[in-house]
DNA sequence: GTCCATGTTCTTTA
DNA sequence: CTAAAGAACATGGA
């Protein structure tokens, strides 16, 4: 769920707040959440001090005074709060499973009710940065065409793997490519240098609206502060089948695209690829 | 009961 | 062999 704009608005509330504090204790509630299983996260982070935290793609890392590092992984409806410590633990939340009790009094909760996030620890030697692609924000053109070039899968597929470019997911590959007027469907390495040059101004120009608004809640996103995003208001296409497009008032089409939903508007989003049908032709009987 | 969900990884197929 | 498509993971809400 959380997205590039999600997790940099929780990586910038809390990078004020977590610098230079010191890890008092920390407790587990739930041991599967971790990666490797067999390390000792407690003893670990134990009067270790916060150097930084920082984002990398979807990923919400944290290094420590000795250089080791970890980082954590939203997954689809993971929480990163920082919060006053509970009377008993009865009193946390269902689905809390990690707690941090910083010098400041303060506690740093992961929540994470499908637990598809976790909690990785790299030590001082663990890359978090292994098999993803450059940050969409700072990539040049020129990245994204070669990335593209190199993959006949369809664009909306492409640019969900997160080896490509780090950081988006269902709704800002969505929104990205309505501004960029690009079908969905179209195979990556059939787009053209224009289409390619208007797809990365669109993906940064998306991002960069969708953090001043601290990004979308639909429904679990919270920021660490317990604030939701804005930008929800502003999606043209995602979550809008069936409602006008916001350029042409055509109504917004929802088709299914690698088992994700995606959303799309037929009129300014046109397949570059005449037939798709034609490219796609149906399917004979073998022998 | 059914379907759907802001993500990733493992397995199967081509 | 590799690339791509599909299934699986776990929980809750509509």
């Amino acid at each position: 769920m959380p997205e590039l704009p999600e997790v940099q608005t929780i990586v910038t509330t809390l990078h004020p707040q977590l610098r230079e504090r010191l890890i008092q204790s920390t407790r587990m509630l739930r041991t599967d959440i971790l990666q490797p299983p067999d390390v000792n996260l407690p003893a670990l982070l134990q009067n270790r001090r916060i150097i930084e935290i920082t984002r990398r793609g979807k990923k919400i890392v944290i290094r420590l005074d000795n250089l080791h590092q970890f980082f954590i992984h939203l997954g689809m409806t993971g929480r990163l709060t920082l919060e006053s410590p509970a009377a008993t633990e009865a009193d946390l939340p269902r689905h809390t499973h990690l707690l941090i009790n910083l010098d400041n009094g303060l506690q740093l909760r992961f929540h994470d009710p499908r637990r598809f996030g976790g909690v990785f620890w790299l030590g001082a030697d663990g890359q978090a940065d292994i098999a993803m692609g450059p940050e969409p924000l700072e990539m040049k053109t020129a990245e994204l065409a070669e990335k593209l070039a190199s993959t006949r899968r369809v664009i909306k597929s492409a640019l969900l793997d997160q080896s490509l470019v780090a950081g988006l997911g269902n709704i800002y590959v969505d929104e990205s490519l309505f501004q960029a007027r690009i079908h969905p469907l179209t195979p990556a390495n059939t787009l053209s240098r224009t289409q390619i040059t208007a797809l990365s101004r669109s993906i940064k120009q998306t991002l960069n609206r969708a953090l001043k608004h601290k990004g979308s809640t639909l429904r679990d996103y919270r920021n660490s502060d317990g604030t939701s995003g804005d930008f929800q208001k502003l999606h043209r296409v995602y979550d809008r089948k069936g409602k006008p497009c916001p350029r042409c008032r055509t109504p917004i089409e929802r088709i299914v695209i690698g088992g994700r939903s995606t959303h799309f508007c037929p009129n300014c989003q046109p397949s570059t690829i005449k037939s798709l049908a034609a490219a796609t032709p149906p399917r004979r009987n073998r022998q």
